[in-house]
DNA sequence: CACAGGCTATAAGTATTGGTTATAGCCTAT
DNA sequence: ATAGGCTATAACCAATACTTATAGCCTGTG
């Protein structure tokens, strides 16, 4: 059996017709379904329902794919793993990242990472959580870095950060270093837009001191820059991720306020497939993420 | 590509003879020689180094053959699994499982499992613990039970069960139905030979209350079999799985002695190969065993 | 309702592949 | 030296896989 026709098996699944797979594959469209019948026949069942003029997958059909996309996947691992010992072959590790960990960790990491080992090209897509999760779905980047906990069987899973949530204002507040929890309750808080990841830990967190109920919302802003901009105006106080703020913190635009006895964090978590082999580099990545690249520690500006 | 030729390059590494995998495959072989130069012409790289007559798997050689392994692993398992969506393929589940779960506990698990899914064909292979995790390893079974914990990261390891070791007597003795562990000191304990995995949870145990070193060797056998008949015999007592003297405790020619405030369990373990995808019927075997089909409080003997 | 434009299946011709047997060349052990 | 194992190569044949051309089917549109 060819491993040609089962990627083209998959293709015809995933555009649901003979015709566009052949076209996107550069081949007559009679060569792809000969590769189909050779299938069909070789399963001995039929994986399209080609009734009323609609290619429909069968029930053989949907058994069929996993397996195909498996062995596919795979027979690719396996060319890029010899080139790469020929030394032909230069991995591209394509991340995704949602924004925030995107646009204020990883380019130090990432920097960090690619001086350690030069010979790996490295890509970074930046987008919404569920954006990155669906590229990761569709093998688009090889692995994902987000804030949020991802429930799917098909991901794997893995803290490997955490970053904590500080209470700022203005340099020219009247607080000094260290606050009560109670002191918030009469202060101009800005908040993320409610729905926001980052809003619901601060609020759940917030209500187990009891003192979410007592805050009155006072503005609300969809942008962390924007917040910054708002909190540096002295228009309010926020709570925001270190990661955000720490090169305002050390520019004196921002100034950190302690709560006494709080500290909210969060957990970064890097999630990718399940799968039995890596693509080159990506258990390089793991391993550096593991060594202790990334803590929240390092970010911190305390004397 | 081919499969088959991945198969076949699988074979000439297992055989380290590209004349024995033709033997083996019933082809010529030129026929072999061929597939393995499609492979190398292909993957650009030398699988087998050819100097000095000798046939030596290359550094790409080594590299590729998990990837081949898998790729024809999940082909079969691909092939299976359309044949039994069609109800032409009756799954043949072997299993594999050390002496003392083999003998004792399997016959009934698996008289159970097979009344529940009846179209699933079950075979058991026994063997000691080693053994029967070789053949794991070879993909001869798949799966394996058995009691000692097992670290492999090729294998998933789960309890499915827990077994009793209790003490065992002779009608005879004078004991109750109760005693104090210190009541074990002068007896006439019949042990099994050192370094059987049994014997090694009762002295951890016995150790803890701290009078495993006030006892005294008594007498040394190596098979269960044999200390139930020295024990039937009033020779002495013994500490024994409660797997392995259900039926002569039923039979009354064993009695059992609780021991106050002490219960010495161990784990009986359910092994198999981290895959992707599992043969048909080794799902339903996991769920039927863990849907609780399988307690010690079941083996029970007690009024 | 006719018909254009999409689809998939089939047919016929050619190129490639995968098997065979026969044989050459190499190494080892007797 | 030589027999007996191995792998590689050559020559041949059958099966496979691609191509183009074409038929048949369905849908949407004037």
């Amino acid at each position: 059996m060819n491993i040609e026709s089962l990627q083209m098996f998959c293709l015809v699944v995933d555009e649901g017709s003979i015709s566009q797979a052949a076209r996107l594959s550069y081949v007559s469209q009679p060569a792809v379904t000969r590769q189909i019948h050779q299938l069909e026949n070789f399963y001995g069942a039929l994986l399209f329902d080609r009734t009323d003029g609609k290619l429909k997958v069968t029930e053989a059909g949907k058994m069929l794919y996993p397996f195909a996309k498996s062995i596919v996947h795979d027979f690719h691992r396996s060319k890029e793993s010899i080139k790469q010992a020929m030394g032909e072959y230069h991995a591209n590790l394509h991340v995704g990242a949602s924004f925030t960990i995107g646009e204020y960790l990883l380019p130090s990491l990432l920097g960090r990472y690619k001086k350690q080992t030069p010979d790996i090209k490295v890509t970074l897509t930046i987008k919404n959580t569920p954006g990155v999760l669906e590229d990761l779905s569709n093998d688009v980047i090889d692995m994902a870095l987000v804030e949020g906990l991802v429930e799917n069987k098909e991901f794997m899973v893995e803290k490997f950060a955490d970053d904590e949530l500080i209470v700022v204002c203005s340099p020219e507040h009247v607080w000094g270093e260290q606050i009560f929890i109670e002191e918030l309750i009469n202060e101009r808080i800005i908040w993320r837009e409610s729905g926001s990841g980052t809003r619901l830990i601060v609020e759940n967190s917030l209500r187990e001191y009891g003192i979410l109920e007592k805050m009155e919302s006072y503005m609300e802003l969809g942008s962390t820059q924007a917040i910054k901009s708002a909190v540096e105006a002295g228009l309010g106080i926020s709570i925001l991720p270190r990661l955000t703020v720490a090169r305002e913190l050390k520019l004196g635009l921002l100034r950190e306020v302690d709560i006494e006895g709080v500290t909210i964090f969060r957990n970064l978590w890097l999630v990718k497939k399940q799968q039995r082999f890596n693509k080159i580099g990506v258990s390089q990545f793991l391993e550096f993420i593991q060594n202790g690249a990334c803590h929240s520690s390092k970010l911190k500006t305390k004397k």
